[in-house]
DNA sequence: TTAGCATGTAAGTAATTACTTGCATGAAAG
DNA sequence: CTTTCATGCAAGTAATTACTTACATGCTAA
């Protein structure tokens, strides 16, 4: 009880910090601060500081990853379908937020989170391309490069989401939702056949 | 002469090396290891550590901005503006690739780095607007949020940047050129009237 | 030739960092 | 009541880091 607590605190402290300042410059001692533990109870719980790292990668790997929820709520109409995934791609990036900083910024410390990271956008992109070849042979979208198309949704939304995730409102005050709305109409328009 | 090539050379070497590790992990002895310099000189030249690192933001604000060079090659014709746009932009981000990581890993030691890159969307995203706006009155693009799509176009190749820069190949093997070309096609169809 | 200037070399320093050890404490469980 | 276990506290260590100082060397320009 204490226990996970005491591990779940530091943790959360860990990927707060390594995500703001980088690995190096999080100290365990600023870690354990902020945790509000001492030290050398983050060094009794996870050996030393890459086993702290390694307990956050081993946690991000069991959280839910958004593919699954792609092919719910289907409707199979374009313009609706890709908002709802927009909106849920955008979300799920948000929620996962310090994770993805911490694997653009430590890359080469880290090869393994990286590799967890690209994963994402592999697995949207096949998700993608099943969906808008169904959609083309339901006459609903065009012929197109169905991977560039689902490589460019993707990269529409992982720019937004940059962009608020480290810029906040400095490039453009619009409401979220309301941009990705106007992105995914544009999108959609441009796909329908 | 000398003094020339060695301080810029242990500016792309800092530059590099801040750029893959971070600020705190690339020390002053590997950058001027890598500068093939003695670590000495490096104090001479800029002081300290964060003179190399005011060294570098200076250099990047001499820097030509894409900016000036949008509005040139414009013919009016939707698409082919705005791929030759997303080529030059694309090709701009790459070319300041190190910039754009140190802005990211940095932005709380360094936050002069991240308001001169949250720049460059601004005002790109102005340009951007005007040309909408022009393209709008001469009929070619529907009614749309000019902001938000300025925004998308911009998330849009920021995004394929991004994942050319840290991703490489692995998320897709498509030459970028194909990528950006069918990303822009569906863009531009998703504007006209 | 000489004077100056950029650089290399060697040595050192104070601070910080990851990590350890030994002991005290307090709460929970048997 | 006692044992166990997680944690705090104090002290310390070896390595690293940013940075300094003093002196030697070699190139260039006057």
């Amino acid at each position: 009880m204490t226990t996970k607590g005491t591990a779940e605190r530091i943790i959360e402290a860990a990927l707060q910090l390594v995500s703001e300042k980088g690995y190096t410059a999080a100290t365990t001692k600023s870690i354990a601060e902020l945790a509000g533990v001492n030290e050398v109870t983050l060094f009794r719980h996870f050996g030393n500081k890459r086993g702290l790292l390694k307990a956050i990668i081993e946690q991000f790997s069991y959280y839910p990853l958004l593919q699954q929820e792609i092919n719910q709520n289907v409707t199979w109409e374009l313009e609706q379908d890709l908002l709802n995934f927009s909106l849920k791609h955008f979300h799920f990036l948000m929620s996962i937020k310090d994770f993805v900083m911490i694997g653009f910024k430590e890359s080469i410390q880290f090869p393994e989170i990286s590799e967890e990271i690209a994963n994402i956008p592999l697995l949207i992109k096949k998700e993608l391309i099943v969906y808008f070849q169904e959609m083309h042979q339901r006459g609903k979208i065009r012929e197109v490069d169905f991977e560039a198309a689902a490589l460019s949704l993707i990269a529409l939304n992982f720019g937004h989401f940059m962009s608020r995730a480290r810029l906040g409102t400095i490039v453009s005050d619009l409401p979220t939702e309301e941009l990705l709305q106007t992105s995914v109409a544009i999108f959609s328009r441009g796909l329908v056949s």
